[in-house]
DNA sequence: CGAAAAACTGAAAAGGTTTTCGGAAATGTA
DNA sequence: TACATTTCCGAAAACCTTTTCAGTTTTTCG
């Protein structure tokens, strides 16, 4: 294993002082073409790689940024991740990654840890759509929050417009000519929960209906299993379930089938989220809202080299969803 | 916004040389043990953390490790990928994420980063259980490979032992006094499902019992479904099918209940994975093997600490599974 | 051609930490 | 008290890169 290359040796080779290389190599105009013409040869030779480390030291961005995730076990912070390593990849920025697991002594730690090594901002990747404690006081460098936002409005905040996928949904069963509407959903103490529950009863009056009864459980397929009894009970002419999430619906459609009612012909069904492995193996696979995480993520690593280069831009940002139309309506 | 305290602040704070100082702080013997204390309290006072540019600039370590995942996307990379994360972030070890999303170019590019950054060692995180080129050659600093194996026998590599997680299947349904035992599983391009079925086919023969049909087919729900028309049709009388995964058995049981076949009474069915979404939610619970991978990502990264310390442990360790008993047998 | 301007180059400093080595203080010995 | 040891502390160098500033060479223009 052959020792690295520093600068010296590149400015040694190419008959330079180590100034000139620098300048040659970082694109300075203060050097003629053709003495950087032999520097950037002699760096290729060397394959010369500047050390961050003595870059950084100088104060200058050190190219990293921070992903905190509060605890990504979860299902919906792992797109988001994905979306946010996928943007600084492509920048030739580095992301550390700290996984809080839901402990904020852990989170404060990684905090530290992070500014420690000079990050150039960080992101925070919530695990549910509720607001989260900001952390951008004092800190000193630019956060963006993805997914979960901060409680905090001056800070930056992206979070998938639940509002506006609720509505959606509801406006596509409206359009399929349903009328009477249920939507089961999971538990009240989620913004989720709470905010696709008022998008439907909006969708709902827009269109002259009667807002629906609402069924609110768990987020889990046994929850929809139960719903399907109770909605077929309190309405058994129901002919739409607007379901607020994916295993809610796959639970629903399940059991709804059990008592004999066909999927879509008697009873359309929405979900939400997009999981494809419940929404596209249920029987029949699920029309669904996909809150494109991934995109979320992307534009708040892009908002994030944003904020960086001093241009933030203030606020939640609720980020357009989209209808997956499949057999299920 | 606070200047993030240097050590000359500590020394300067607990009136004593940087140089002293730093001894203090790194344990030297050189300090009184009066002197260290108020250079300790110092440091708390200002929550002082050395930065790691200067100090790998130094040649020491850099405290970084990588962490490469080749498409994880996938859902057996997270836990792995979070396994590891947390057995970093106890030590002070932090951790850069790349995501090649299964493009070798990309890999490249992100190894290169890696070594730029002077990481101490990378995890290399497998999507499947397949061999993959080994990047260890020449590269200066230890390399490690969860989940995925490398193709070179030199190298670290931790795998999940889908051999004896099979075999402990069977022995459980054999157990329970079951006789003719199907076997449904996915793709034979993978070696997790060559492994499996030979797990499964050596239990089998260890209990005296004829190796009972194997049918091959998708990692999928549709073909849990599909395959139990087949399995039933075969042998009406089968009394057990191992599925190679959580999503096969949950279409297996689901289409085999509706064939009049109860579950566990009928038919025992084991799962693999421990998948909770659908192994938990599915009718009855699957009882299933769970490969235990946010521990052998754990492991993997001790060992990765273990390779830096001049230690390697050279082969393809396999990693105890474990059964995990619910309904449905 | 001479002077002014522009273009180019290099020495040195800065950034934070660790380590080495010399010096000072404290302790032990004669 | 004088000297030898031991213990403790601090000055300075080293790590690698970038930037500033001053010096030197080349070009431009009258």
């Amino acid at each position: 294993m052959q020792r690295i290359a520093t600068i010296s040796d590149v400015a040694h080779l190419a008959g330079v002082s180590v100034a000139t290389a620098s300048k040659a190599l970082n694109g300075k105009d203060q050097v003629r073409a053709e003495t950087r013409q032999r520097v950037l040869e002699a760096a290729e030779q060397l394959s010369f790689k500047p050390n961050p480390a003595a870059r950084s030291l100088l104060g200058g961005p050190t190219k990293t940024v921070g992903l905190l995730t509060s605890d990504s076990v979860g299902r919906f912070g792992i797109p988001v991740l994905l979306g946010a390593e996928d943007a600084f990849g492509a920048g030739e920025m580095a992301v550390l990654l700290c996984d809080a697991r839901g402990d904020s002594i852990r989170e404060q730690h990684y905090i530290r840890t992070l500014l420690a090594r000079r990050v150039d901002g960080i992101i925070v990747v919530g695990e549910s759509t509720d607001a989260r404690p900001s952390i951008s006081r004092e800190l000193g460098v630019p956060v963006v929050y993805a997914y979960g936002p901060s409680d905090d409005p001056d800070d930056v905040s992206f979070v998938p417009d639940d509002l506006e996928g609720s509505r959606t949904a509801i406006k596509h069963l409206v359009t399929l000519g349903r009328r009477r509407i249920a939507h089961v959903t999971g538990l009240a103490t989620y913004q989720a929960a709470r905010e696709r529950a008022e998008g439907a009863a909006a969708a709902l009056d827009d269109a002259g209906l009667e807002p629906g009864p609402v069924f609110w459980g768990q987020w889990s397929q046994r929850w929809g299993r139960q719903a399907a009894a109770m909605v077929l009970h309190a309405d058994p002419d129901v002919d739409a379930v607007f379901c607020g999430s994916d295993q809610i619906a796959a639970g629903f459609v399940e059991a709804a089938r059990e008592r004999g009612r066909r999927i879509p012909e008697d009873i359309a069904v929405v979900g939400y989220d997009n999981w494809e492995v419940l929404a596209a193996e249920s029987r029949p696979p699920l029309t669904t809202i996909d809150p494109n995480l991934e995109v979320l993520g992307r534009t708040a690593a892009q908002h994030l080299f944003a904020a960086i280069d001093g241009r933030a831009t203030p606020g939640v940002h609720r980020m357009p969803v989209q209808l997956v139309i499949r057999d299920s309506t």
